[in-house]
RNA sequence: GGCGAGGUAGCGAAGCGGUCAAACGCAGCAGACUGUAAAUCUGUCGCCCUAGCGGCUUCGAAGGUUCGAAUCCUUCCCUCGCCA
């Protein structure tokens, strides 16, 4: 795709949410290739699902031939970004930061590419040019370019003010200089000349156009996405447990999977056009399937598949949508042996010795526990209790019901499961 | 440093000497209905067991008063606001 083609792109999929001068941005990637970054905080040891929205952004650029900058948050992680932020946060440790840095880089650089000659994607740090910087420099270079009237005016500063029972501390507040700066210097490192984020980084972007401008005279734009909610207005992304990690050992690749296959119709196709690189006829014939014929899920496989081919690879996103056909597809009673070789290992498997089951066996109750489908023993007798465990796809009534060597399949395994969709795999060895 | 408000289950929020494992709402979990959807209705929602008008640990922390404390007293810690 041609560099000028980039805005349009996003806005057929719902990416374009503002920008500060879009006419002007239209203009100048129509030129030929600009430079552009977005950053990334190391607030924990995984990218997850949200994060991935801006991340694809910057791969959707260099799709059209720009020059992608990931900005791995070293100095900004150890402020915290009052954006779109209630509370104050606890400050992270120098350590925390450079461990989750260290699992965060790979992940980046991931969806970029970096060997392509002619417009090659950069990871940078934002703490290699503000770590020596003084309190003084800083205050003369960027705090005088400022104004607090213009910082105070910010919506995550002052819904922060208004609300005074919890306040901003001066960190936080300071927080969109340091991010202003990254801008200014990325102009006069890389020539960069465009940032982008979700919209709640709207302030925090608009005080680096400002600052680059007044410091360097230079023009840059600023252009957020809008954030991934689901048609209630909800966040997108998070799941009881909290947020859907692309770390696997944090979200294992089925979870992922299902993860997506389970998004609600009103949402999928959004979904669709936001999160994967599908072209646009693609995902209108999938809209036009979601329409005619909701109950197939058609377009929830594409997208699970999608997805969890891109984070995790193609092998990862076959294996879990075998393991999903085979658990929800028709009667787990004619599951095989090499089925269930494959199952065990996508979804949740643990293991018990084949003496426990010998004799009385050992309860559901407690296999439940064991294999994480219940957190404790009073869980599980209350999920027991309301008819919803299944021993082989066998309704389990009775707490005191036990499982032996005679309930297990191939003389291996067991299957669990708990309400519709949680399955567990218990396997003897 | 002074004054004031407050710290209750995942969150929000009642309770202010006994019947409090603690109202209510949200989230969660399960059931019904379904399509691994949404909405709705129902149940459940600290932990343990031999499942009972049972045991154990909870209402910022530690002591104390009392037959009995989330509730009263003391000290301490923390949060927030106002004033210096």
């Amino acid at each position: 795709m041609s560099t000028g083609a980039i805005l349009p792109e996003l806005d057929w999929r719902g990416l374009y949410a503002d920008c500060t001068d879009r006419e002007a941005l239209q203009k100048r990637t129509a030129t030929g290739p600009i430079t552009l970054y977005c950053g990334f905080d190391p607030t924990s040891d995984s990218l997850h699902v949200g994060n991935l929205v801006p991340l694809f952004t910057l791969r959707r650029f260099q799709q059209c031939g720009h020059h992608p900058i990931a900005l791995a948050g070293g100095a900004t992680g150890m402020i915290g970004d009052p954006s779109g932020k209630s509370d104050e946060r606890n400050l992270l440790t120098p350590d925390q930061i450079d461990a989750h840095l260290a699992s965060i880089k790979p992940q980046l650089e991931r969806f970029l590419d970096f060997s392509t000659k002619t417009n090659p994607a950069r990871v940078v740090n934002n703490l290699d040019w503000t770590k020596n910087m003084s309190y003084l420099e800083f205050l003369r270079d960027v705090g005088k370019h400022i104004t607090v009237n213009s910082m105070v005016a910010k919506d995550s500063v002052r819904s922060r003010m208004e609300d005074r029972a919890t306040g901003i501390s001066y960190a936080e507040f300071s927080y969109m200089l340091l991010q202003g700066f990254d801008f200014t210097h990325l102009r006069e490192t890389f020539n960069c000349e465009l940032q982008i984020g979700a919209t709640d980084q709207w302030g925090n972007i608009t005080v680096g156009t400002e600052l680059t401008r007044k410091k360097m005279g230079a023009t840059v734009w600023g252009l957020v996405l809008p954030l991934l909610v689901k048609a209630d207005g909800t966040k997108y992304g998070k799941t009881a447990e909290g947020a859907v990690w692309l770390d696997p050992k944090k979200t294992s690749p089925y979870r992922f999977y299902q993860f997506f296959v389970n998004a609600d119709d009103a949402d999928v196709v959004k979904l669709l056009k936001m999160l994967t690189f599908l072209p646009e006829e693609s995902i209108v014939d999938l809209s036009a399937r979601v329409a005619a014929k909701p109950e197939a899920r058609e377009a929830q496989r594409v997208l699970a598949g999608e997805m969890t081919k891109l984070v995790h690879g193609e092998d990862a996103a076959d294996s879990a949508a075998v393991a999903s056909g085979i658990l929800f597809g028709g009667s787990v009673a004619d599951v095989t042996e090499a089925a269930l070789n494959d199952l065990a290992g996508e979804v949740p498997t643990s293991d018990v010795a084949r003496s426990a089951l010998e004799g009385a066996g050992t309860t559901v109750i407690d296999l439940l526990v064991t294999s994480g489908l219940a957190a404790s023993k009073s869980e599980a007798r209350r999920a027991v209790e309301s008819g919803g465990v299944s021993l082989n796809s066998a309704k389990v009534d009775g707490v005191a019901s036990a499982a032996t060597t005679k309930d297990l399949l191939f003389g291996k395994y067991l299957l669990l499961r708990k309400g519709k969709r949680s399955y567990a795999i218990v396997r003897v060895n």
